[in-house]
DNA sequence: GCTATAAATGAAAGCGCTTACATCATAGGC
DNA sequence: GCCTATGATGTAAGCGCTTTCATTTATAGC
């Protein structure tokens, strides 16, 4: 690959005329930027990157840790990630974390020695006082679906106790009053915030929480499965059952199939996310909308704007989760 | 961040001795080792990997370019990918194509200028000439699931042929005579492979292909809701139907349900690529397996074997699809 | 036509590291 | 104890670019 030593070269310029047309940080005379211009495409020359980073301390690259990259979850929210900044000449690094604390910081001081110019983090398992020490470094980074009040700056998150309350509130609005609970891995802050959302429902009808009928699933199909299972041969009552996220109410659905039990008619189901294949199921599944790709764009647009200078002017930190009805309830 | 020259100081030693015991490429003594790791930890130094990259002219980076990140088949190809690479320590830097001839180009020559060691390429718009020039310009790269005689040591592909002939041969076997088949775009490689496997089965039981039992979809669920209304529109009769991938399949048996159609009793519906959803759908899915993260491993592989030298011997290039019965034939 | 000023360009240092090559220390053979 | 072979360490030259500062060239004012 031809260097900007050679194009200097063909173009009878120095290197650091070079680098202005390049970089355009600097008027360059109509006549020597054509020069430039046509030495660069006859060597087909492409400035590499790694260089440039290096001598001018920006990489225009961003790094993005999530647990998983498979899963419709984060594939939407990486794919509306990467859309940004690639329509502005940036470009994306991606770590899995697993939901693993190690492998998280693992991924996270990966990216910084990657000389990433900024971070979007997905991270469950680290916790605040990482978060914290991380702002401090100056690394800019915004943490996405997870608020720690002390760097509340640097978070987008769902309300996801509204989200909760929404999806029992509708049960309860359907004439439901035994309503089980599926929730996700309560050291989440998503799945605790959730089913808080949950009981604050309940209350405000009134209603006692029933502990027999909770379960802590794994956020997975399987969970969804095994928890319907447990909550059925405990041979209590209920009419209608919460999961905390759509691929557990997946496996809830093909469970009561399995037991015979009638969607809705002997029970209604909601799921939580709106997963792009959470009308797939049969029947088709009620949820809350969990808008990723909204909040993937708005991960962007803070990145765009307070590392970049973009004049970007609506940042919002908070969304509202919103009540899709299908056929499942 | 402290910088090489700093911990060499702090350890009483030259910088390439520091760097020594960084690479571990050359023998250095225990005890000044010793001393260099531990001026290393009490500085909290991290090698900048941009000004290795730049040095070294090596990276420990691995391009991909997929056409999509969402979706469950790339999630789950990415997923496996960056998997196998970060146990080695090595690192994936990701992008889309979007199935658009440019955008594969500019994520290649991205990725090339990113001084990535090597590339694993999802492509299906640029043609085999580049593909040809690339692998001329030395740099190394795997072509998944597509296949190019002249560079065919970089390919590794599934028999989508036989896995049209599979599908189809299912149905057949079944005793089904009036096939439908609603194909993904035939300008795509595997789209076309897999329309042909479709036609030997049927001339290998005596029948005459009918076109009017011929879609051309785009791969999407919405493709297949189309196609099938498109179909049945036709007033033609039919039992059976091959998607030829499990979304439009997914969209078929919406499209089914609304029209009545028992599935699999006057309908019988196979897809493609036993995504992890596949049997989310009513009733489940017969489908043809497509080994996405065994494929995923293999080419993560042959970037170890080729580029790094490391000891693995048995490189598969061609993977055998297999049928999965379930519940829609 | 000459100077004062602004605009365009060039020279060169340096980003943090790797890596030939040169140098130094140590140990073994006599 | 001296010489050589060998292993450990240091020196310094880049990798391809950006960026400061100095220099040159063009523009304008008189």
């Amino acid at each position: 690959m031809a260097t900007i030593y050679e194009v200097s070269e063909r173009a009878g310029v120095s290197l650091a005329t070079v680098s202005r047309v390049i970089n355009k940080t600097v008027p360059v005379r109509e006549s020597t930027r054509i020069k430039v211009e046509a030495a660069m495409r006859e060597l087909g020359y492409r400035p590499n990157s790694v260089a440039q980073s290096l001598a001018s301390n920006r990489s225009n690259s961003i790094g993005i840790v999530v647990s998983e990259l498979g899963g419709p979850f984060y594939g939407e929210l990486l794919s509306r990630i990467e859309n940004e900044f690639r329509a502005v000449g940036k470009h994306v690094i991606i770590a899995a974390g697993h939901s693993n604390a190690e492998l998280e910081r693992d991924s996270i001081e990966f990216l910084q020695s990657r000389n990433c110019d900024a971070l979007i983090l997905h991270v469950e398992s680290v916790d605040d006082k990482y978060l914290e020490d991380l702002a401090a470094t100056g690394l800019p980074f915004v943490l996405i679906n997870r608020m720690v009040p002390s760097i509340a700056e640097h978070c987008i998150t769902l309300d996801n106790e509204q989200g909760g309350f929404l999806a029992t509130e509708h049960l309860l609005q359907l004439g439901h009053r035994d309503i089980a609970y599926i929730s996700g891995p309560l050291w989440k802050h998503d799945a605790e915030e959730r089913y808080t959302g949950h009981q604050s429902a309940l209350a405000s009808y009134g209603i006692e929480e029933d502990k027999t009928l909770f379960y802590e699933g794994d956020f997975q199909e399987t969970g969804g499965e095994q928890g319907l299972a447990h909550l059925l041969a405990q041979g209590k009552k209920f009419t209608a059952l919460v999961c905390a996220n759509d691929e557990m109410a997946a496996g809830a659905i093909t469970a009561a199939h399995e037991a015979d039990l009638a969607i809705p008619e002997q029970l209604a189901v909601i799921g939580f996310d709106n997963i792009n294949f959470s009308h797939y199921t049969y029947p088709k599944l009620t949820t809350i909308d969990y808008p990723v790709a909204e909040i993937g764009e708005m991960a962007a647009r803070w990145v765009l704007k307070r590392v970049y200078q973009r004049p970007i002017d609506d940042l919002e930190v908070l969304f509202a989760p919103q009540l899709i009805v299908r056929d499942s309830t």
